[in-house]
DNA sequence: TTACCATATTGGCATATTGTAATATATCAA
DNA sequence: TTGATATATTACAATATGCCAATATGGTAA
């Protein structure tokens, strides 16, 4: 039988791959872009200065996560973000790496 | 001479530093825990259900990440959470595994 | 001092991730 | 059909990560 630890990991399991797909630079900056709307592979190539088979795979890391979707239109393919919830997350994570720094910095003062 | 790009690079840079330190089960079990109040490294480490060095290291990732600090009291060390900000964006990732489950879900009752 | 306890660090190994180049697939246009 | 364009996938090397066992360090107490 299954206790509640083992659902419990199960749930921190999962939450961990959802912050794993967010925890690249390129992704970030993907999910950044999408923000304005739906964009290309070869927008969102050119946007974060990647190769596009490298940003094939970041895209294709998102959509596994559930983060992003993707619909064809023609051959180009659109990606949009799915969970608006993901951005604000990222933001307030932004926030905290201004925490962070601001930490660091006054640190650096004292010694 | 630095550009805007690099820049904004620099910060999608940290802010993915800061995520890879909460993309792990255990971590997010941590700091999970840590919602109520400091804990030493041994309670973490009986709460998470891992060794005392495993643990000790994913601590150590969190306070390089400057997601916790440590304070010694005698020879226990007491871990706790510096910004609860992350503490909040950890709940709403959560929300959106939750959502993404579902959709998972409504998926596979279609097909 | 020695013994003990809690924590941190190191070395080794298995696994995962990233970027690039090459190739494969899909769509449209002629 | 062929050719061009857009995207996806694969194979490989380099690097990073997680875990364990063993050891080192910091602190307390006898």
């Amino acid at each position: 039988m299954i206790g509640d630890s083992d659902r419990l990991l199960e749930v921190f399991r999962l939450q961990a791959d959802l912050c794993k797909s967010l925890a690249d630079a390129k992704r970030l900056m993907i999910i950044h872009h999408l923000r304005d709307g739906p964009k290309s592979v070869g927008e969102l190539a050119e946007a974060i200065g990647s190769k596009q088979s490298n940003t094939s795979q970041h895209l294709g890391v998102l959509r596994k996560a559930g983060v992003v979707c993707a619909t064809r239109q023609g051959n180009i393919v659109r990606y949009s973000l799915v969970i608006p919830g993901i951005a604000m997350a990222c933001d307030i994570v932004r926030e905290a790496v201004g925490e962070i720094l601001q930490r660091e910095r006054s640190l650096s003062d004292i010694m």
